[in-house]
DNA sequence: GTTAGAAACAATCCT
DNA sequence: TGTTTCTAAC
């Protein structure tokens, strides 16, 4: 018997049919990803395909982390050459080697977010637009919208002719655009962009990446934009060996730009693709099915599809109504209480999905209340820490002189006494002299207006050319720890001992402990290597297998993930769907949102609770919404638990009451500094302090490393937030390492 | 130049 | 409600 076997007759085609271009619509918990892994090693195995030939990309790192979990353990020998990865870093990596043909330093910076609204406000300022009129905001989305389109300042600027508005927006594009690269930046759209641009200008680059990619698997194909597909088509028209997987009932993300005509078109751009469609479920129960069905059936202009499973009916979907959202997070939490103590669930079985990150706001007071374990995802990333992007940008400054970003960050954190005026005369010498910010403050002593302030700006000239020169034996994470002593910056906050400022430095130890990580992790471990890696992971990708807390997230982050109970919460018209969705005069915005809404429903693998409150507040105004429409569209005879009697209700809302007032007055100014810190921080990639997770390993036993291959496991020594482990492997020597970084494995 | 406190303002979702 | 920006006083 063959591991073939186990795949249905559908994914065995998808399976087994690997030359030309094939379409793969999976319904959701179809067993894709089971399909994308085993094809893999159907490649190596059955087709003798080199793994090195092999690419399969995802949006993700949490998916391609375990896209490469299961293909190392499916495939035999080899598979560490498959390149998995997500398109962010596949474009870092293949800029990071090439881009300078297009002008840039290989050595470029990563903006995010934050980065490009200060260099937006910049930038308005000296192209004198009121930001009060037009928002920063509005540029960035204009200008983010028109890179997913890859379309470039200049044509931005030829379609704009004649329409004001439109050739204001033009100007910023340019200036935006010309600063990018003043900088030796790139900001998230332009890592796609400039692939693109470098695949389509350079013959030579894009034969070497078309003959190492002669298969290529794409994951979640429905939300590809336009720079997206062109990245894929040319790396595929060589060899045109191009299978992609999606589900066009999941296309969620329009607002970045995915397009999906991409999935729905793939037929006519490639005539002779072969369509396979797998439509049997293997995650929920027919109940949940049937909801999720009946819901995305009034959509119009989509696939047809009919999923199916032969799990049993199962359990009604418990849905419920609540006067107060204080009383729906109560439900909630109590229903988990209950269901773990009744019914052996644990808390990681459970999953709290709502439409806006504001939203959590309440489930985790009401878990720090009563005791429940818990882990949000999303909301403020780790690395968008005030403290973290302030050590960052030291880094940044010693790996790339040419971020001024960066270098006006830290100019003066901590305080070196020089203010704005100084800054400002420095900017304009730097432009009269065509330098880079840095470059002027290194020459400071010539410039004549700033006349004292030259002295306090030497010593951070001098400092930074120090570290400069260290760099190559200090290796990141001793850089990191000199910086710190250097600057200071955690001795101010010991000063400051507020609660605040302990969590801050908590912060920069993990930070710390990253950086570490990285090094060992890494075989060639550099600056520029760890900046990056900080700038493309996201929160999703922090979620651990095998820990045992509830998981609260926006339905969007939910996509791709399944949990046994799920919540689905706030589901009201003016919430899920959103408001804007509902003013909106675009029908096909509803329609997005109901897929979403089809999304969350499918997540579910036993039971589904829907809940909503009929009134709440939102930003200090109490709201009142009615029950979701899409709720509407559940036949009722898969609902349960709105039968719920007068004076069962009223009780319930004397206790919920009770414990509102609790939360209010007693809890909220612990929780509102240094727990919700603490909950926090552990929202970061590889290693958290708060989960420390047990090893299936000990010293003396064989392990699987990744990248290093099999080895045996000398030594375990407990720190204080994880594992230090070192181990003797067979090919590259003895090295230590971070239990929870190097997710070895017991063999 | 720096700081704290007041006023203004905000409308998803994310790599 | 929570965050960012403005203002005034040190």
């Amino acid at each position: 018997m063959s591991m073939y076997d186990n795949l249905n007759s559908m994914q065995q085609e998808a399976v087994f049919h690997t030359e030309g271009p094939v379409l793969i619509l999976a319904g959701a918990g179809s067993g894709k990803t089971r399909v994308l892994t085993h094809r893999a090693c159907y490649l190596i195995e059955e087709k003798g395909v080199n793994p090195w030939h092999i690419m399969a990309i995802t949006f993700t790192n949490k998916a391609a982390g375990e896209m490469r979990e299961r293909i190392d353990s499916l495939v035999g020998f080899g598979s560490e050459s498959i390149w998995v990865s997500t398109f962010h870093s596949t474009c870092v990596r293949i800029l990071r080697r090439y881009i300078d043909r297009l002008g840039y330093d290989t050595n470029f910076t990563i903006y995010d977010a934050d980065d490009q609204k200060i260099l937006m406000k910049d930038i308005c300022k000296r192209l004198q637009i009121d930001t009060k009129i037009y928002k920063e905001k509005s540029f960035l989305g204009v200008i983010s919208s028109a890179k997913d389109e890859l379309i470039s300042p200049e044509d931005f600027t030829l379609r704009a002719a004649g329409d004001f508005a439109k050739e204001r927006q033009a100007a910023v594009y340019r200036e935006y655009q010309a600063a990018l690269r003043k900088n030796n930046a790139l900001d998230f759209d332009d890592l796609l962009v400039k692939t693109v641009e470098l695949l389509s200008n350079d013959a030579e680059v894009l034969d070497y990446y078309q003959e190492r990619f002669r298969y290529i698997m794409v994951d979640e194909y429905q939300d590809t934009n336009t720079a997206q597909f062109y990245l894929i088509k040319l790396l595929a028209d060589k060899y045109r060996n191009l299978c992609v997987v999606g589900d066009d009932d999941q296309s969620i993300y329009k607002f970045r730009g995915a397009n999906i005509k991409n999935i729905l078109n793939f037929e006519e751009i490639y005539p002779d693709a072969k369509v396979i469609k797998l439509e049997q479920n293997y995650r929920s129960t027919q109940n949940i099915l049937n909801a999720a069905n009946s819901v995305i059936a009034n959509n119009v202009g989509r696939k047809a599809k009919a999923l199916w499973t032969d799990h049993g009916e199962g359990e009604k979907i418990d849905f419920q109504q609540f006067e107060t959202a204080y009383e729906e997070a109560d439900y909630i939490a109590a229903d988990i209480r209950k269901k773990v103590k009744e019914s052996g669930c644990h808390f990681g079985d459970c999953a709290i999905l709502y439409r806006t990150n504001a939203q959590s706001r309440l489930f985790e007071e009401k878990f720090v209340v009563s005791d429940i374990p818990y882990k949000i995802v999303g909301g403020i990333n780790f690395y968008a820490r005030k403290e973290i992007k302030d050590l960052l940008a030291y880094l940044k400054t010693i790996d790339n002189g040419r971020d001024d970003l960066a270098v006006r960050r830290i100019i003066n954190v901590p305080k070196r006494g020089i203010g704005a005026t100084t800054l400002g005369r420095v900017q304009a010498y730097a432009q009269e002299q065509g330098l880079s910010f840095y470059q002027a403050l290194r020459g400071a002593d010539e410039i004549s207006t700033i006349g004292k302030a030259g002295v306090k700006i030497r010593p951070f000239v001098n400092f930074i050319q120090t570290m400069r020169s260290k760099v190559e034996y200090l290796g990141v994470a001793k850089l990191l720890q000199e910086i710190i002593e250097e600057t200071g910056y955690v001795s101010e906050l010991e000063a400051e001992g507020t609660d605040e400022a302990q969590a801050r430095i908590e912060n920069i130890d993990e930070l710390l402990s990253k950086a570490v990580a990285y090094e060992e992790s890494e075989e060639t471990p550099t600056l520029s290597g760890f900046l990056e890696m900080v700038a493309l992971v996201a929160d999703v990708d922090s979620l651990q297998e095998g820990s045992d807390y509830v998981v609260l997230m926006t339905l969007h982050s939910a996509k791709g993930l399944e949990f046994p109970n799920v919540y689905l919460a706030g589901m009201e018209d003016g919430m899920f769907p959103g408001y804007m969705t509902i003013i909106s005069d675009d029908p096909l915005e509803m329609e997005e949102e109901r897929r979403l809404c089809y999304v969350g429903i499918t997540r579910a693998m036993t039971q589904l609770t829907i809940t909503c409150a009929k009134q709440r507040m939102i930003r200090g105004e109490t709201q009142y919404n009615k029950v979701s429409r899409f709720v509407k569209e559940i036949p009722g005879n898969l609902l349960g638990g709105m039968v719920r009697t007068q004076k069962k209700q009223k009780d319930e809302q004397e206790s919920s009451a009770q414990s509102f007032r609790q939360a209010t007055s007693k809890v909220k100014p612990i929780f509102s500094t240094r727990n919700i810190y603490q909950s926090r921080q552990s929202n970061s990639f590889a290693s958290s302090s708060t989960d420390k997770i047990a090893l299936d390993y000990s010293s003396g036993d064989r392990v699987k490393h990744m990248k290093f291959g099999e080895g045996t496991v000398l030594q375990i020594v407990e720190g204080g937030r994880d594992y230090e482990v070192t181990v003797a492997f067979d090919r590259v020597g003895t090295k230590k390492m971070f239990a929870s970084f190097a997710k070895l494995k017991k063999v």
